[in-house]
DNA sequence: ATCATATGAGACATAAATGTCTCATGACTA
DNA sequence: TAGTCATGAGACATTTATGTCTCATATGAT
């Protein structure tokens, strides 16, 4: 064998495993391994148990997220247009990762430090774009980082439910945001 | 046996369940019994199952929230301000509520009926603060009522971390969902 | 054609949560 | 004092997910 990493039977039972855990977080192994056609000593025979599968599918989460948010960003004019189009980036990958919010990945050493990492980049980013003038200086970048989150949660549950296109909901949800940090007074 | 619904060993393993449940939501029941400072056995003799447990939870939770939500409103001056005072009171109840959003429930009947029923009452309140000016006509009341939500949660993971008090998180909470759908020009 | 390898199917063992039952104890009441 | 009742502790069976193993098959390479 040559590398089983590129075998197309492990990116099948990541693909189910991100289809099938999205529609139910507590489905089991076997579950898992009929949506990927695959049996389910075949599972266990290319990830060490439940933990480890949902170990790659936040490494492959984390991978999508950082590859959509550098694409977005590459050819930005400036850092509050780098974070209006990674914004818009990422409400679609919510079908995929939305489910991930929900597990205790606490235990993974290598995955919180990572995460700690592109998070304290992402501030970087929104502090600068704050000095830009994107939100006020009176907001709280914490809570401009929240409500970033949140409204594109928001945004990819409005096309879930069928109320708008992701083009619409991505307009409406940046609006949203931006306009309610504009100018802290009320 | 008066009624045993009185109990306080009852209410002991309810607000047992909604701490530990919040704190880890896949907890077995001996652990949400031991936090009761009850025995295993004696949670059996209360509640059907784990379902059960979780339904009566779920009741619960409905409960505090349509009473907070009319403690709030009582005397409000206007529909706006009703809306108003209702976001404000749920921020808190972030705490004790907040795991049931992940726990399925599509299984439960009555409990669907009554959520759907308080949505909708939720709805009109909406429609009529939409028309006293509340937020702007060309914006979805889907929208708001999405964003109304997932701005409470903000607002309450931002006190969770302990990045504001309930008051500030409510008011810079509120001020970015009124001032963000006021005028849905950009 | 032969061989190596990955797989599917299924048997089997294990672990953990769950549900039921029994029994002794302590509190409260008649 | 005697009786009733809820409880705590623990034994026991059941269920479900999980992990491991074996074996037959199919596929592809030599």
């Amino acid at each position: 064998m040559t590398n089983p990493t590129r075998l197309p039977v492990r990116d099948a039972i990541i693909e189910a495993a991100f289809k099938v855990l999205n529609a139910d977080p507590s489905a089991s192994l076997g579950e898992i391994a009929s949506a990927a056609g695959v049996g389910r000593a075949t599972l266990h025979r290319h990830f060490n148990g439940r933990a480890d599968l949902v170990c790659e599918l936040t490494r492959q989460a984390m991978r999508e997220t950082a590859h959509a948010a550098d694409m977005a960003s590459r050819n930005a004019l400036s850092y509050s247009a780098a974070i209006r189009k990674i914004f818009k980036a990422i409400i679609p990958l919510g079908d995929r990762h939305w489910f991930l919010a929900h597990e205790p990945l606490q235990a993974l050493p290598d995955v919180c430090a990572q995460t700690k990492k592109q998070e304290s980049e992402f501030i970087k980013l929104v502090e600068k774009a704050k000095k830009e003038g994107l939100f006020h200086s009176s907001c709280p970048t914490e809570w401009f980082v929240l409500t970033y989150d949140h409204l594109i949660h928001a945004a990819w549950e409005m096309v879930r439910k069928g109320h708008a296109t992701d083009a619409q909901a991505a307009d409406i949800a940046w609006t949203t945001l931006i306009q309610g940090l504009k100018k802290a007074k009320h």
